[in-house]
Formats: C-alpha cells, sequence, structure tokens
RNA sequence: GUGAGAAUAGCUCAGCUGGUAGAGCACAGGAUUGUGGUUCCUGGGGCCGCGGGUUCGAAUCCCGUUUCUCACCCCA
C-alpha cells in the first residue's frame, strides 16, 4: 500500500458515519428548539484569527496549528476550533444588529497532536454560540443545552462540571495573590508548570502531576476570590440549573485551555470512557473576544462537543442510534443480463416510492435472496426466462415466506398494494 | 514533542529457538439445471506495512521508516 490517509485521519462511512450523522440530527433538532441558527465558517483562516484569540501562550497555538502559506505567502491555519472563526464572522459581517444573536455550527477541526483513541488530528465537532448577553439566564441555556444534548442521545452518567474564572478585574487581583502564594513554592512544581508560572499560571490547575496537584488543591481558587458581580453572576446561574433540575459539580480547579474565557466555563466528562480522554464537550464566557475582533465590546458564551468521542462512548455503552423510519425496500433480481430492457422499467417503477436495488454482478438466485434477507430487505422481485417471456413479475415477502407473480401490464396497483403493505 | 507495544487473506487472528503461508468468519461455485436460517463439498484470494541489513535461506533476527494502539503533554 503505497497510499494511506494521513497521521491522526481517517475515512467514516458505514457504522461510524451512522453514530456521526445521528448525533448532528439530535443536535440540529435541539438547537432549533432553542433558536440557533446554522452558521458555515471556513476550515481555514489567517493564521492571527487563533494565535490573537487562543492566546500566543497556549499549546494549541504554540505546537498543534496546521499552519501554512498559501501561493501568495499569507499565513493559513487549519481551524484548531470553531468560536474564532464564527467571532471573525460575526464581526466581518456585521451581525449584531439583532442581539443576542444565537448560532450554532459544525465541522471537522484539525490539532497537531500526537493521535490515540478519542484524538485524531482531524476530528469533528458541534458547538454554539450566543453572542451579545452577560445574562446568567443566557449561560444557564447554554449549560442547559450541552446538558440536553447527551441525554436525548442517550447518556446517563456523565458529569458537568462548572466554575467561574471571575472577569478582568477579579482576576487581576487573584492573580496576584496567586502567584505571590505560588511563588514560594515554585521549587515543587513541574519544569513545565514553572513555565506556566510566567505565561499562564492558571494552567497549573490542569496538571495531572501529582505534586502540581496537591500545590494547586491547597492554593487559592479565582471562584472564591471573585468581585461581587461575578459572585452573583454565578449564583444565578446555579440556582438556574437546580430549577431545571440539570445536576452539576462546581469543579473549582476547572480551568480550559482557552485565553479568552471569562466568568463561566464548563465541561462534560464521561468517568466511563476507556481512553485518557474523558472530555467530551466544554465551553464557556468569552465577553472580550467579539471586542478584540475589532467589533462592538459585548459578551458573548459558546461551547463544543467532539462527536467522535461521543460516539466512541455510544458504543462503548451500547447506545444504538435510532435509525429514521426508512422506505420499504424490493431487490430486484434479474436472472439474465437480456432482460435489461424490462429490468430499467422496473427499477424506474418501483424507485418512484421504494427503496430498491437490482443484482449487477450475480447470478444465482438462491444467493440473491440470502443477501437481500442480510441486507434487511422487504421484498425481493424476480425476472426469469417466464416472467420475461410474459412481462410478469414474480414478488416475494421475505419476512412471510410467500411469493406472487403478477402481470406488469395489468396488475400494477396490486404490486403497489403488496409492497405498501395495504 | 517524550516513552512503550503492534502491523500476516475483505474481517478477527495463529504461525515455536530462522527452513516453501494457515484457521475461523466473509465471499464465490456446487449438492438443489429458478427460491431463503442449517449442513456438506469445492474454490478464489497474500510483495507477511514499506525500505535496507545479517544469513545458504527471513513473516520470524537487526536497523530505518510509515501507520495504528497505549501512556505522557494537552484537549473535543
Amino acid at each position: 500500500m503505497v497510499l494511506n490517509s494521513p497521521r491522526g485521519t481517517s475515512d467514516f462511512y458505514g457504522k461510524e458515519l451512522e453514530y456521526r450523522n445521528f448525533i448532528i440530527e439530535k443536535s440540529k433538532r435541539l438547537f432549533e428548539r432553542f433558536s440557533y441558527q446554522q452558521i458555515v465558517t471556513p476550515a481555514f483562516e489567517h493564521t492571527e484569527v487563533f494565535s490573537r484569540s487562543i492566546g500566543e501562550a497556549t499549546d494549541i497555538v504554540q505546537k498543534e496549528m496546521y499552519s501554512f502559506r498559501d501561493k501568495k505567502q499569507r499565513s493559513l491555519t487549519l481551524r484548531p476550533e470553531g468560536t474564532a472563526g464564527v467571532v471573525r464572522a460575526v464581526v466581518e459581517n456585521k451581525m449584531y444588529a439583532d442581539l443576542p444573536l444565537k448560532l450554532f455550527y459544525e465541522g471537522n477541526m484539525f490539532r497537531y497532536e500526537r493521535p490515540q483513541k478519542g484524538r485524531m488530528r482531524e476530528f469533528f465537532q458541534i458547538g454554539a454560540e450566543a453572542i451579545g448577553s452577560d445574562d446568567p439566564l443566557m449561560d444557564t441555556e447554554m449549560i442547559w443545552l450541552i446538558n440536553d444534548l447527551f441525554s436525548e442521545l442517550g447518556f446517563k452518567d456523565l458529569v458537568l462540571l462548572i466554575n467561574s474564572m471571575g472577569c478582568e478585574e477579579c482576576r487581576k487581583d487573584y492573580m496576584e495573590e496567586f502567584k505571590a502564594y505560588l511563588v514560594q513554592r515554585l521549587e515543587k512544581l513541574c519544569p513545565e508548570c514553572k513555565k506556566r508560572y510566567d505565561q499562564n499560571p492558571l494552567r497549573i490547575f490542569d496538571c495531572k502531576n501529582q505534586a502540581c496537584r496537591v500545590e494547586a488543591e491547597a492554593s487559592p481558587k479565582i471562584s472564591e476570590h471573585l468581585c461581587k458581580q461575578c459572585y452573583q453572576h454565578f449564583e444565578k446561574i446555579t440556582q438556574n440549573l437546580n430549577l431545571l433540575a440539570i445536576s452539576f459539580e462546581v469543579d473549582h480547579s476547572l480551568v480550559r485551555g482557552f485565553d479568552y474565557y471569562t466568568r463561566t466555563v464548563f465541561e462534560v466528562i464521561s468517568r466511563q470512557l476507556e481512553s485518557a480522554q474523558n472530555a467530551l464537550g466544554g465551553g464557556g464566557r468569552y465577553d472580550k473576544l467579539v471586542g478584540q475582533f475589532g467589533g462592538p465590546d459585548i459578551p458573548a458564551i459558546g461551547f463544543a462537543i467532539g462527536t467522535d468521542r461521543t460516539s466512541l462512548l455510544m458504543q462503548q455503552l451500547g447506545i444504538k442510534p435510532l435509525r429514521p423510519k426508512r422506505a420499504r425496500s424490493v431487490y430486484l433480481v434479474s436472472m439474465d443480463q437480456k432482460f435489461s430492457s424490462f429490468l430499467v422499467k422496473l427499477l424506474k417503477f418501483f424507485r418512484k416510492e421504494f427503496k430498491c436495488d437490482t443484482n449487477f454482478n450475480k447470478k444465482n438466485l438462491s444467493t440473491e435472496i440470502k443477501w437481500a434477507e442480510k441486507n434487511d430487505y422487504d421484498f425481493v422481485a424476480i425476472i426469469g426466462e417466464e416472467e420475461f417471456k410474459n412481462l410478469m413479475v414474480t414478488i416475494k415477502d421475505i419476512r412471510k415466506f410467500k411469493q406472487h407473480t403478477f402481470s406488469w401490464e395489468n396488475e400494477k396497483d396490486k404490486i403497489l398494494a403488496l409492497l405498501r403493505g395495504n
């Protein structure tokens, strides 16, 4: 094999695709009910769209972006996440005439990482953004959406984590206190976290290193140092969630990997997923991002879920996608190529109303019937020597083990009645 | 970017300390010259991931490489 798909990518077809499409369909219907509209943005953007919004110091920007130069030497990047592109589009198209603007998107995302189960270089996300409101009800709605999305897919034991990272003001005060606390304990932290101390101290909360964890646990939490407004904002959200009977855990060490988050952050994780990648989705508020992109200084919040991990967990837990009710189906078997003129007419007739395929290659009737049964067809229609000569067609009901031969000229109505099940 | 394991038929895998490539399932043909689960018989299929090395001889040992898997890192 000379050519294979690039590292960290894969082809989606059959069962895999059925799961993904099921997740997409379910979310679209949910977004519709919450009054969100779809937006499609480019799969690549100018590199600065991501580097400036996600943050120069983040891992994603530092080492995970698929960046390239086009023929005019512009630096472009395949999107590593959806929010930056959506915000860029909102600002560029001045879509903020009527706020809040509620949008959803779906699409493939790209991050240059070492692939493993549940983490591919190309992966698929579904997300939503609500731009132009800082009402805690909007935060509630976002969390409500992500929660309902998973429960409608059939999940029961997922964990919803929420936290507040504070606004610019309370974060500034807090950072001073946090760094003052940590500066005496720098020795105990891992080399990586020592770097973080300078560049992005909050990420220390994310470190899996035991020693760092201990320090992080003991250190002051931002959620305990919120300003009055932020505190009340967060309080309101938890009250709302309780009213909605959505269960959650407040996780004081939940901080997320993008710099643009302010105030509310949340994440849905599974404690059952058989891999290290347990985050199925997450999001948060980004009140400064629209302004950063040159738009008005308006608040916003959003989330995204990964369909691949979601599908993985569904399969692991035995949650099946419900198939939409399909049309009745006929497998049309012609015993000889010379019947093709008749075959074409019948195909046209059946395909007006039913799922219908024919045997292009095979010719043994018994294997054709077996094949039709295995592939879940309702009927087999047979054209053989006799039928062709007399312009007849034999139709077999696979489940009832019954068959009948009809005249093509005079009994079309009977054929239809049989196939429709009347 | 760091560390570990794997790659053999369409799929799941066996193949011993080097000696001509195997099974099950699937597919195809037949027993049944045009009729369905089961059974039986028969058959097609493989650059043993790719490249190099050691050897009289490599699927097997060594090196490189690509991809996959797992754990870090990080995230969806």
